[in-house]
DNA sequence: GGTTAAACTCTGAATTACAGAGTAAATATA
DNA sequence: TATATTTACTCTGTAATTCAGAGTTTAACC
């Protein structure tokens, strides 16, 4: 029998700007553009690229509001799906990462 | 003052391949082509591109054993400086990712 | 000495990542 | 009320990355 292999990490959430997106999100439930753009500090059309990333993936849902004040403004959030997703591959993380660092979490 | 934006996280470790490469490296200190191919379960092109991009940012080195038995093979291994980007590469990841998963490590 | 096999390496195509220019809708100004 | 400005994205083109499979080289086996 074979030695278990490293499990895949998903390769729509483990990039340098999508990973903070998702972890973003997370945490704080929603966001817009102007918001994310200033945690991240990128430029608008690497943002815009990485958010229609996560939306095609149904990770991410995308709401415009009507404009109270100022313009309409979109708000993104994680799906159930994103968050589902984003919640495995953290575990994911801490199975390939564990052996060296002993993450885990409390509880 | 401006909210502290979410670190950045190294480009060359997080990626699915490389930081599985890295990862399992820093477990087991070293580990040949073949090796690496039946962890990773990827193709010979692959992971020969992965480990160049490793090789270049300096992150790992490669030594060819001079064969004793069967054809020489390369150990790869990381570099001090591998070591220390994938140890900093943890703790942002850490950051990142604590505030909704508490993660962190033992002691 | 020729064939097979192992251990990589190279090439080219597809996908991804990115910056900056472009667009549309709201507000501010004349 | 026109027009200029700003905001909030979106589009386009380019560069870089990712990947598979074909190719190469060196050793082992017959």
């Amino acid at each position: 029998m074979d030695a278990p292999s490293l499990p895949d990490l998903d390769n729509v959430l483990h990039q340098p700007v999508r990973t903070r997106i998702a972890a973003f999100l997370a945490a704080r439930g929603e966001a817009t553009f102007k918001e994310l753009k200033k945690e991240l500090d990128i430029t608008d059309g690497n943002l815009d690229a990485h958010l229609k990333k996560l939306l095609a993936s149904d990770y991410l849902v995308s709401t415009k509001q009507p404009a109270t004040k100022g313009r309409p403004q979109t708000l993104f959030r994680l799906t159930p799906a994103g968050r589902e997703a984003f919640e495995e591959y953290i575990e994911t993380l801490k199975r390939v990462l564990s052996p060296i660092f002993n993450i885990h979490e409390d509880q």
